[in-house]
Order: structure tokens, then sequence, then C-alpha cells
RNA sequence: GGGGCGGUAGUUCAAUCUGGUUAGAGCACUGGCCUGUCACGCCAGAAGUUGCGGGUUCGAGUCCCGUCCGCCCCGCCA
């Protein structure tokens, strides 16, 4: 900057200080020269305001200026002027303003930009994200990672309000055998085995509410070797919280607080409090999904019983096999064309497993228009009709098949037919929570699994179904839903041993394996653990709510892609055999270098 | 692991279905002109291993096979 001090940011130039000298610094968004005089939008964080050059008001500032290329960093004194009235810009912020400058600094020359720095210019995402540093000069993602910075703040300051400690815990952990594939560091000083990055700070914070740190919180970042998806990478970060001495009710307050708080400063979102609490039995049953979005005028009917003895195989061996029958009914769908039908079906069997598409259709004369109407019952009709309340326009769409699936189908033609129709209550935001979540599910091979986490609380009154029938045990787990969207998630922890124990057993670990794999935590518990619960908030995908966008990596500075690289900086890379060597590391095969 | 879409100049796209002369255009870039623009304007220019490898063909950006990369989805993951 030499002898330049920044005297303003961009945006604080106005009318107000007309008449000044001032010292601006920051990109150059563009040059427009007119061979005499020269313009130069200038671009920091915040905004543009554009510096005028002129020949004869100071000769080498102007030849300089004639220098100038886009990304060009410079700094510019020179004196703040109203523009005359026809050549005021309202789309600028500054636009009534203008700097004539008195000196230029050319504080460094650029290579020209992939691609303009600008609101929408459309880019492939794969050279966005080569050339991120360009990306991040765009106004989308300056504008992300300002919101993520408020909703930091927020969340720190309505935590820190509420007593609650900030408190770091190890990345380099221990491999814990729940969830996800683990991200592995290989030890140099014990040979052969490996630290575990954290997927969550889950038993370290049960740890600290042992420890007597009754509230605790962390922006945590957390490591899931998974596939990726559009609202997942592979490392996150987590608002994760603990307290102890309380119940669901205190959790949940907590919980909605720090959410409404957040929104509300990170976002202007004024969200409804207290959120609406829907069961996961009804999530399921109406929405077919365990995080609905409640906007969509849309809803599911379960049919089973009706076609418990039917003659209609294709739905009757469905549910002898122990499915379900389900149907989405859509009314005054007159607009749905036959191809479009066709569409979904091929969409709902390609993406989602569908064996097929069944529907019926009620024509304006009332008969109805389906494939597989000449199999039912007239008894079954008659079912339909009043369980679905159909009438003429009225479009169902039927799927008979394994419960998990059969749900999935429906929900998203839910809320891929509820958008497209626009059938939504208008409503921007929309959260709930969803509670009594079973505690266990089963899987493929017939045995327990947990349906969370090992480590949540079954309700009280559901203890003593743990001997008998596990699979009525409701869990004190709940889900924070924003949008469909599943935000967070928390529960009530086992701080009895025995119980934990139990469910561990449950689970089908022996008890020598519980003990190797949890003996930390199950002794921990026995050291005199208080009753205690929490949270952990997906913050990322909170950002990317609040931001309107739709995918994680336009709410994070630097993020992977599909295959989990950075192409910035082209990680994961090769690294020295010596280096292996040193972590008593041999791969089994290399990649040759390219 | 599976399904789908995509990959042509720095960039965004066209030419691919229906193979045929030198692969075009906008923006960006380079040079020149231009004293009130703000997507400045005008003139000129440079810019390509059509992701990569193989095959079919007289001839391949175009057809076939393989492979790599990006995105979306299923599985997986909470």
């Amino acid at each position: 900057m030499g002898s330049l001090r920044r005297s303003h940011a961009s945006g604080e130039i106005s009318a107000e200080l007309v008449g000044r000298e001032v010292v601006v610094a920051g990109w150059v968004q563009r040059r427009r020269d007119h061979g005499g005089v020269i313009f130069v939008d200038l671009r920091d964080r915040q905004e543009v305001v554009q510096v005028v050059f002129r020949p004869d008001a100071n000769p080498q500032a102007h030849e300089r200026a004639g220098e100038l290329r886009s990304e060009y960093v410079i700094a510019v004194r020179g004196e703040v002027q109203r523009r005359s009235e026809e050549t005021i810009n309202d789309k600028l912020l500054t636009g009534a303003v203008e700097i004539e400058a008195t000196e230029l600094r050319v504080l460094n020359h650029a290579t020209p930009p992939p691609f303009a720095i600008e609101e929408d210019a459309e880019v492939d995402e794969s050279t966005r994200l080569e050339h991120r540093i360009h990306d991040l000069r765009r106004p989308p993602l300056q504008r992300s990672l300002r919101l993520r910075h408020r909703l930091y703040q927020a969340v720190r300051h309505a935590l820190s309000d509420l007593d609650f400690l900030e408190i770091e815990t190890p990345m380099l952990t221990k491999s814990t055998p729940e969830g996800a594939r683990d991200f592995l560091v290989p030890s140099r000083l014990q040979p052969g085995s490996f630290y575990a990055l954290p997927q969550s700070p889950q038993i370290m914070k049960q740890l600290l509410m042992v420890s007597g740190f009754d509230r605790y919180f962390q922006i945590a970042r957390c490591f899931r070797d998974e596939d990726q998806r559009a609202d997942r990478q592979l490392e996150f970060t987590q608002i994760d919280l603990e307290m102890a001495f309380v119940g669901m009710e205190d959790v949940m307050e907590v919980l909605e607080t720090v959410t409404c708080d957040g929104a509300l400063q990170a976002a202007g979102v004024e969200l409804e409090r207290p959120f609406p609490r829907m069961t996961f039995a009804e999530a399921m049953g109406r929405y077919g999904c365990d995080r609905p979005d409640t906007r969509i005028q849309l809803w599911l009917e379960d049919l089973t019983d009706v076609f418990r003895e039917s003659g209609f195989r294709a739905f009757q061996s469905a549910v002898e096999a122990g499915g379900i029958v389900k149907c989405l009914p859509i009314h005054d769908a007159g607009d749905l064309s036959r191809s479009e039908i066709d569409r979904l079906e091929s969409l709902v069997r390609k993406e989602l497993g569908a064996k097929g598409l069944a529907w019926i259709r009620v024509t304006a004369d009332g008969t109805w228009q389906s494939p597989i109407v000449k199999f039912l019952s007239e008894s079954e009709k008659e079912q339909i009709a009043e369980r679905t309340q159909a009438r003429v326009g009225s479009l169902l769409f039927f799927q008979a098949d394994r419960a998990d699936r059969a749900n999935a189908i429906l929900s998203r033609l839910r809320i891929d037919l509820g958008w497209k129709l626009g059938r939504v209550d208008g409503r921007p935001w929309d959260a709930l929570f969803v509670v009594e979540f079973p505690l266990f599910d089963r899987t493929e091979d017939g045995g327990l699994t947990y349906m969370h986490q090992p480590f949540v609380a079954p309700l009280e009154e559901d203890i003593p179904l743990l001997d008998g029938e596990p699979e009525k045990v409701r869990g004190t787990h709940y889900d924070v839903i924003l949008n469909g969207v599943e935000l967070g998630s928390g529960s009530l922890r086992n701080h009895r041993s025995d119980v934990q124990r139990r469910i561990l057993e449950l689970l089908g670990y022996g008890r020598d394996e519980a003990q190797a794999r949890f003996g930390f935590l199950l002794e921990g518990l026995d050291t005199g653990a208080p009753p205690h619960g929490g949270f952990a908030f997906g913050f990322d995908r909170w950002c990317m709510l609040l931001a309107g966008v739709d995918n994680l990596r336009d709410v994070i500075a630097f993020p992977k892609t599909q295959r989990g690289q950075d192409l910035l900086m082209a990680a994961p890379s090769l690294v020295a055999s010596e280096q292996l060597e040193e972590l008593s590391i041999r791969p089994v095969r290399r990649r040759t270098e390219d």
C-alpha cells in the first residue's frame, strides 16, 4: 500500500462523503476506457464503487489506469464526487457518487480470471472448484460465508448466554464400530495402530457430563467416509451440545431456542414457536418419511387392510409378505397427463427400485380409468373411494411393497408433485419436531440394530419392554426438521450402565466385546453419571437452507467433489514412500503417478 | 457397488440424432481507435490433442468398446 492507508470500504462511499478525500482498495471489477476518461469499477469484499480517471486532471494516474486489467489489485486516493443526475447508476449501492482519482497504486497484477467475477455467471462445477479462489470472490459465496459467520456468532451467543461452555474434544480419537466408516490416521509411535477422526464427539461429550461440566457445546468438525450427496460432505460441521440433569423438554427447549435465534440473527428468518410435534408413526403414516415437509398439501393413505384378503394378487401378496399398500391421492389432477404418469413411473422404477406405479384416474363422467381397476372388487373400489375421498379429477397413485420402499417411493412422489403442482401452503419456513422414534430397527437378517445411535435412552415407561418386545421400545430421540430437511437430532442418553449394557446386549454385542469397545464409557457411567442429554445440529445444512441454496458446496469455503477430492489443492495425493515407511504402512496397491 | 445426465477455444454453448472441404458463435483475452461509461462502443487479431485410449470406415467431434473426470439419485450414511 506504500504510504496509502485505506480510509473506507467501497460500500461506505456515499453522498455524505462528497468533497472528502478517501482511500479505497480492492480488485478491478471492470475497466471502461473511453480513450480520454477511464472508469474503473473497484470491488472489495462488500461492494463496488466507480473510480474516474481524467487525463487532464491527473495525467499520471490516468496513464497508469490504462494498464489496469480485471482482478488487478489497486489502491486509489481520490475525492468523492456527486454524479450528475443523468449518470447516476441505480444498480449500484454507491451509484449516486464516484471517486475522482488523484493517485493510483497497482498493488498487484493478476492473470485473467477463468470466468467472470459476477453474481450469476453460469460456470461448470468442476471449473468453479478448481478455481475456487475466483468463485469465492463472487457475490453468492461471499453472501453464504457471511451468513455462515453470523450463524456461528448467533449460536455461540445464544449458548453462552444459556451458560454453556465451549470445550474442544480431540480430532485424533478411537475408532468405534457404530455408524459410518471411519477415516483412519496411522500412528507413528504405535506402529500398526490407528486413530480415527471423529464421526461426532458423541462419547466425549457424554464423558464431559460425567465429569461435571453441566452444559457443554462445540462447533465441531466431523468426518464420515461415506459416499457423498448434495447434502452430505466427507467432513462437515455440527453444533454439538450436551446438558446434565435434564429431561427431554429441557433439551428440546434449548434446541428450539438455538434454532430460532440462529435463523433470526443469521438470516432474519422468524420461526414460529413452539415447534409442532409429530410422532414418528404419524410422519411415516401420513408422509411416508421421517422428515416431512408439512407445507406440501398432499397426504398418504394406508390401505393395507383393504387388500389383506384381496383377489388382486399383486397387492394381496405384498401384504401377505408383511408389506403394505399405500395410496397418494391427488385431487383436481386433470393437468397430469398420461405421459407425465409414465415419466413418474420410470423415475420411481429407475431411481427407487419400484416394481411399478399403479394409478387410478377418476374421469369427468365419474368412471375409473386405470390399468388395475379390472382386478378390484366393488367393495375394494368403495373403500378406496371413501378412504382417499376420490372424486372427479382425482388421480390416485399406489404402492404395494415392503413398508420402507413403498413409503420412500410415495414420499418422493408427494414431494415432487407437491412442488410441481403448487400444492403448498405458502409458508416459507416449516419447523417441527419428530418424536417417539423406535429405539431399534430390524436388520436385513432379522437382528436388531439401533435406529440412531446406541446410547439413546428409552422412554422410561418403555424400559420394561426391553425384555420381550424390544421393537416396541420408543426412544427419547427427537429430530428437528426444517423444510423437510433433517437439521438436527438429539436424545437423552443412558446414564445407567445397566440399561446401557442391556441395550448393547440386544444390539448383539457380547459382554467382552461391549467392554472392549465401550468399556471406557460404561465405566464412566459407573463413576456417577448424571442424567444427561443433548443434540447435534447439522450446521452446514442449516446454512444451506438459510442461504436458500441446494448444495452444501455453496456454503463451504473449500468443499470436496463427489469423489472426495479437493480440486483446488488436488487432495488426496500420493505421499513419499519414506512417509509410509515411517508409519509402518505398506500399500497393497499404489496408484501410479499420472 | 448400481442407475441417469454431462465433458468441443480461457469460459458458456453450437455442430453429434442423419459421419464428408479449413470445428463455429457470444463473453473473456491481445492490439488499435474513442472524454460520461457503468454488460461502454467501433475495428482488427490470436485462441482447439473435440477428456483420454482403442476400434469400425476411404473419411470420426459425430458410430462402437473401454477408461477418467464433474453433477444428480439408489445403496451406504443420521
